[in-house]
RNA sequence: GCGAUCGUAGCUCAGUUGGUUAGAGCACCUGGUUGUGGUCCAGGGGGUCGGGGGUUCGAGUCCCCUCGAUCGCCCCA
């Protein structure tokens, strides 16, 4: 811009962090979201859709501080009040969506008298994040959700990491690839609470834990020393419980009944409770105890776990949020849910080549053209492609033709094979006749057929019956 | 927001100690090899070397700034 009239224009990039889909790139994206969407479906959940922005304040307390600081503010610039707001104040009256649990939960508060228990509600929202880009994460992205929404029994908890690992499932992955680690928020304050912290400091506690690994060593042991926690004791407590609670969890793979637990308490009871939903559900194979995983989210409550693959960040995380419809002026309502991108999972799919592409890809979308019409005759045979293509639509058809002007047969052939079409339709001296030669490029083999039945004769070959 | 590396045609890259009109392969378009699907051959379109400034007789090649990408930090999907 600001350029001189005459010079050309300038060239605008994509905003750091997004994507464009040229087709290419789109038909995977759509391979990933019809995963999504089918298996969510399989598994009783009903689709919904919310704003891409919202209120900046749905997000201001209930997400915590962690996405705060990520959020892309958003505001009309209609009123000089607003615009004086965002100068004075520096935050705007809306946020690009950075998640879409609050969204979700401020829906279900709306209707909650109306909606039955349990609600089971997917999405596949586009989010925002002002966060630097990098390897699995950008600033724009894809987020496949589902929720078990007014179900408290760890049968909930179990069928929402049973959907997660039906997706995986579904595109091929396997116990080898990824693991799911689970992990119980009222475990972990419990033994906070047993290992001097105050009722207060809790929350302040489960933070510091989330980034113990990421923080120096001294800096650890002062923020502990001010909420009076004993790490070490802590530590020695966690690992013995979750070495426990997995070697009950290996036992039972095998069969055997769920081992006795030492300890007794709340957290232990849900644990417990857990273990026996995702047995019931058959996929404790994928699934292991990591107490380490507490979530940054500030409206976690119990359950909460995440996905994750070799090499790479986690691919879904989530857990239940029992009291935040509550807080969005709803009935207490228990929630669980969670969130899976779209971008670790491309990686890990591209890793291990199960991503389809050609062929297989367009099978699946279901883009292959049935049939590609080509001239390789006369003026009448050219005048024909046009009406011809039009004629196999109105009859339901995908039919593409080609647009190179080459009257080359390999080359219109090679146009038909690029865009994986079922049937080729040549238009050549036997047009004349009323005849036009259609090749079936799965086989090879070539038909002369009458016009008036080319429709139907595709139509029928296509779902395989006999002509 | 911080650090490191990088930025030449749509893609992958080559471009000699800075020196005349910037190249290749693939892709795309056209034509030929006289008519059937990732052969071969020929031709063509497409880049002011991310952008701006500076050093120099002269910069894609050196310096500064900026934008972007990649990989870490932070945080999370």
């Amino acid at each position: 811009m600001g350029e001189q009239g005459g010079k050309r224009a300038a060239k605008f990039q994509g905003p750091k962090g997004t994507r464009d889909f040229y087709p290419a790139d789109m038909v995977r994206r759509r391979y990933i979201e019809q995963a999504w969407r089918t298996v969510s479906i399989r598994h009783g959940f009903e689709e919904i859709e919310g704003p891409t922005f919202e209120a900046a304040d749905l997000y201001a307390v209930k997400s915590g501080e962690a996405i705060l600081g990520e959020l892309f503010q958003a505001f009309s610039g209609k009123s000089p009040e607003e615009v004086e707001q965002v100068r004075a104040t520096g935050r705007a009256p809306y946020a690009l969506r950075p998640e879409f649990t609050p969204t979700l939960a401020r829906m279900y508060a709306d209707r909650a008298a109306s909606l039955p228990r349990p609600t089971k509600w997917f999405a596949i929202p586009i989010h925002y994040r002002a966060e630097r880009p990098q390897r699995g994460r950008l600033r724009e992205f894809l987020q496949w959700n589902a929720d078990v929404i007014g179900d408290e029994s760890p049968q909930a908890d179990a069928e929402v990491i049973a959907v997660a690992v039906g997706l995986f499932t579904e595109l091929g992955l396997s116990g080898r690839h990824i693991t799911v680690r689970l992990s119980n928020r009222d475990l972990v304050s419990e033994l906070l609470l047993e290992n001097g912290v105050g009722e207060g400091n809790v929350g302040r506690a489960l933070t510091l834990l989330d980034r113990r690994d990421r923080m120096a060593a001294e800096e650890f042991t002062r923020a502990c020393g001010e909420i009076g926690l004993n790490a070490a004791a802590l530590a020695e407590r966690l690992g013995s419980i979750q070495s426990e609670m997995n070697s009950a969890l290996a036992a039972m793979e095998n069969g055997e009944a769920m081992p006795a637990i030492a300890r007794r308490s709340p957290g232990i009871e849900q644990l417990k409770g857990l273990l026996a939903a995702l047995d019931a559900q058959g996929i404790l194979k994928w699934c292991e105890f990591d107490f380490s995983i507490v979530r940054g989210l500030a409206y976690y409550t119990g359950t909460v776990f995440e996905i994750t693959a070799a090499g790479e960040r986690a691919v879904a995380g989530g857990g239940r949020y029992d009291r935040l419809i509550e807080s969005f002026g709803g009935p207490p309502t228990p929630a669980v849910g969670f969130g899976m991108g779209d971008v670790v999972l491309s990686l890990v799919l591209e890793e291990h080549g199960l991503m389809p592409e050609g062929e297989r890809l367009a099978e699946c979308l279901g883009t292959r053209p049935d049939a590609f019409v080509v001239s390789a005759g006369d003026e009448s045979c050219d005048a024909a492609v046009a009406p011809l293509v039009a004629e196999l639509r109105r009859a339901g058809l995908h039919a593409r033709r080609s647009y190179k002007a080459t009257k080359k047969i390999d080359k219109l052939l090679k146009d038909a094979a690029a865009c994986w079409a079922r049937f080729a339709v040549i238009l050549d001296e036997s047009w004349s006749a009323g005849r036009v030669q259609v090749k079936d490029l799965t086989d090879g083999t070539q038909h002369t057929i009458p016009r008036a039945q080319l429709a139907p004769w595709i139509a029928q070959r296509r779902a395989g019956l006999a002509v």
